[in-house]
DNA sequence: TATACTGTATTAGGTAAGTAATACAGTATG
DNA sequence: CATACTGTATTACTTACCTAATACAGTATA
């Protein structure tokens, strides 16, 4: 599991665990029941304190996408269609109230925006699709 | 100026000022010389306290964006030629094509990513014009 | 001069984040 | 059983962030 953690972005570290992982789990690439990282392990890759994983990883299991055993290591949790969809359209709420704010701000015409936000999907849509 | 707290993202208020203001700044949204809220005012808008807006002026003083003058106010500074600017298409792009990837990684449709994005650009849009 | 604004400084306090160190409890394997 | 892993708990500490309150100094205007 890749995890890229920027330490100069001001949000905290397990903040940036818990969203990188949850994206992981939405997007399908991790699959229900399979095994993260232990805390120590990922705790060393990311040159971060183990308790600040087990911070993140508490927050997962709390928002059910993980299940931890004790002595045995981390789990993906089975996620409910339903739950999917809502978690799936919090992450895009997110970075697209980022990018809203920012055409506001710099009085971008809102149709051209939504036109750019169009072509772009589009574009990595066609991508994705060559791929299978 | 229109600047945006999100309060959930873990990132400091005061880097969120500073993000936003350069961003503004950057893109040409705001001229030189031209004068920015003082720090009661921002801090009453932004219902924050008084010192992280100053903190926030500060660095973006120490980073040569404004000026500040005691008892005057906050002005944006000449930026000098060698500043790399983007024009406000890159920055919106920048941020739509993040968000573009993501609703194709997580296979959110089309129509409703694009809803999405017009309903919270019209959100925005409408408080920016009910301070006008 | 008084008033209302401006930014700045200071003190004190609370919360959050991250860390180090240590130890415990549970699991899996040889 | 010993060992090596697993997650958890705890204490203590430092740094960062944010706040409230207060006051000072500077500027602009009536």
């Amino acid at each position: 599991m890749l995890l890229d953690i920027d330490t100069h972005s001001g949000v905290p570290i397990y903040r940036q665990v818990i969203d990188q992982i949850t994206q992981q789990i939405m997007a399908g690439q991790v699959e229900a029941g399979e095994q993260l990282p232990s805390v120590r392990d990922l705790a060393a890759r990311l040159k971060v304190n183990p308790m600040t994983i087990s911070k993140a990883y508490s927050f997962l299991e709390a928002g059910n996408l993980v299940e931890r055993q004790r002595g045995v290591g981390l789990f993906v949790a089975k996620i409910g269609p339903g739950e999917a969809e809502q978690t799936k359209a919090e992450i895009l709420q997110d970075l697209l109230r980022k990018a809203a704010v920012t055409a506001v701000q710099l009085e971008i015409d809102p149709d051209e925006a939504v036109r750019l936000f169009r072509e772009l999907y589009e574009h990595y849509d066609s991508r994705r699709r060559s791929k299978l």
